[in-house]
RNA sequence: GUGGGCGUAGCUCAGCUGGUAGAGCCCCGGGUUGUGAUCUCGGCUGUCGUGGGUUCGAGUCCCAUCGUCCACCCCA
């Protein structure tokens, strides 16, 4: 066992016997998609470092100590993928996408980040990734939270809260953040290691903090929405009204503040209570200034970003995990002629019936195991070439699992007639 | 990066205060049976996560290390 190759720290295996939900969440999420007009693209999972550290920010936890970035053979410094938005604000520029267009564009797919694992924590976990680019909003944004809305509601995912909050544009914070720290200059005993660290770097994430005493501090703080230019405070309040109209519910969370130095004006994040402590499943902004940061021309964008992985294990808990489809026909035979009637038969079946689901149990087991593979497999209809059918020249037909157990024979001219004629009656 | 729990057959686990390993499920084979349920008999699999140490002797104690889970942190 120690001699076997470990799966790498945080990265998961997905099984067959969970692939259903994923298929179901990535099904659904394109039919939403579809209906609000995004489309597909697909970007590579390794980018320049350069990218990132440009467009999530230098200081952030993200850039300093999660990402994995190696050097190629060609002494390029290059990094897996952190977050998504980057990758396609660089390839609508590197492709010339721009040039005033009106871009609604999603991506999935792997992102990496080296952190330590735990409960909803992957160092690789999979995202959909959704950007409006080239909209000032903030239609744009209510729509943006629509679509997210419409997507829980098709999957049955109930335990959800909207949190929205608006950070103003980059100016209005720099004026804000400056009020915050001397605000918390003020209060510097209360506190704690993380808060006094963040005070020079982030102040906005003390506002987060889970520290009792830095807590009390934080109520009498300055509020960020109270101190938004007057244009992010009409976006913000539009924004509110679209949602009003929709009858969306959400919370206006002041304290709401992404990870990413992109972000401006509309951030929002939808948590839930049945998770853990990683509660975050969709979370994403507006960024107006991005675009132009990476040198393509001044264009406003906002996206959301989806952690496939909570997002699966919330449709589990919600128990609206579609079933497995079931195959038609079992297909059973012992020994090496009759093995390779049964081949035959089989391919006969896939041939003259579409879309027939067709399992064979091929190998040396007797005729007892294969069904009980065979219910197991939840098959409806057994075909079964034994020593008697094989010498005469036909195939029994057994149905499954049900009280009557009458065994028909025919000529295999006419199999597949008989299979539909059966399957048609069992649906 | 910091903390805590856990690491014994494919899976779920038992193994008391140290004496070189067990149960159930699964799997394989036989019997019973209205060939697939039930019942029954038999069988297979482990360097007890890894490496050191203490001891006459360690799954059981000590140290280290790796993995895993959860929390902090951070975030999807």
């Amino acid at each position: 066992m120690s001699r076997n190759i470990q799966p790498v720290t945080g990265m998961k295996d997905v099984l067959p016997e969970d692939i259903g939900v994923w298929q179901h969440v990535e099904s659904t999420m394109r039919t939403v998609l579809d209906a609000y007009g995004y489309q597909e693209m697909r970007v590579p999972v390794v980018e320049h470092t350069e990218l990132f550290k440009r467009a999530i920010g230098e200081f952030t936890d993200v850039v300093e100590k999660e990402m994995y970035t190696f050097t190629d053979q060609g002494g390029d410094s290059l990094t897996l993928r952190p977050e998504a938005t980057a990758g396609i604000v660089r390839a609508t520029i590197s492709n010339g996408m721009l040039r005033g267009a009106r871009l609604k564009l999603w991506c999935q797919g792997p992102m990496f980040r080296h952190e330590k694992p735990q409960k909803g924590r992957f160092r690789q976990f999979n995202q959909i990734d959704l950007e409006a680019i080239g909209f000032a909003g903030p239609d744009v944004d209510v729509e943006l939270i629509a679509l997210t809305a419409r997507l829980w509601k098709l999957l049955g995912v109930s335990r959800v809260k909207l949190q929205i909050n608006s950070l103003g544009t980059s100016e209005s914070r720099k004026a804000y953040r400056e009020l915050l720290q001397n605000y918390f200059r003020q209060h510097l005993d209360a506190l704690d290691e993380d808060g006094k660290r963040r005070l020079e770097g982030n102040p906005l994430r003390i506002l987060d903090s889970k520290h009792p005493p830095t807590q009390a501090i934080v109520g009498n703080a300055p509020v960020l929405t109270e101190h938004l230019d007057a244009e992010s405070q009409a976006h913000f309040a539009e924004l509110r009204a679209g949602l009003d109209e929709l009858g969306i519910p959400y919370t206006v969370n002041p304290r709401l503040v992404r990870g990413l130095d992109y972000y401006s004006r509309t951030v929002f994040e939808w948590i839930t209570d049945a998770l853990g402590s990683q509660d975050a499943v969709c979370s994403g902004g507006r960024y107006d200034g991005l675009i132009a940061q990476l040198g393509g021309e001044p264009t406003p964008a906002i996206g959301f970003a989806m952690g496939v992985e909570r997002v699966v294990e919330l449709v589990k808990l919600a128990g609206a995990v579609p079933a497995p489809p079931v195959p038609d026909v079992f297909v059973m035979a012992q020994g090496e002629r009759a093995q390779r009637t049964a081949l035959a038969l089989a391919e006969q079946l896939r041939d003259g019936i579409s879309g027939c689901r067709v399992v064979l149990h091929c190998g040396a087991a007797k005729f007892k195991t294969q069904f009980r593979r065979a219910d197991e497999s939840g098959a409806r209809l057994a075909l079964i070439v034994g020593d008697d059918e094989l010498a005469r020249g036909v195939a029994a037909l057994k149905p499954l699992r049900g009280a009557e157990t009458t065994q028909v024979e025919y000529p295999l001219a006419q199999l597949c007639a008989r299979v539909e004629e059966f399957l048609r009656r069992a649906t």
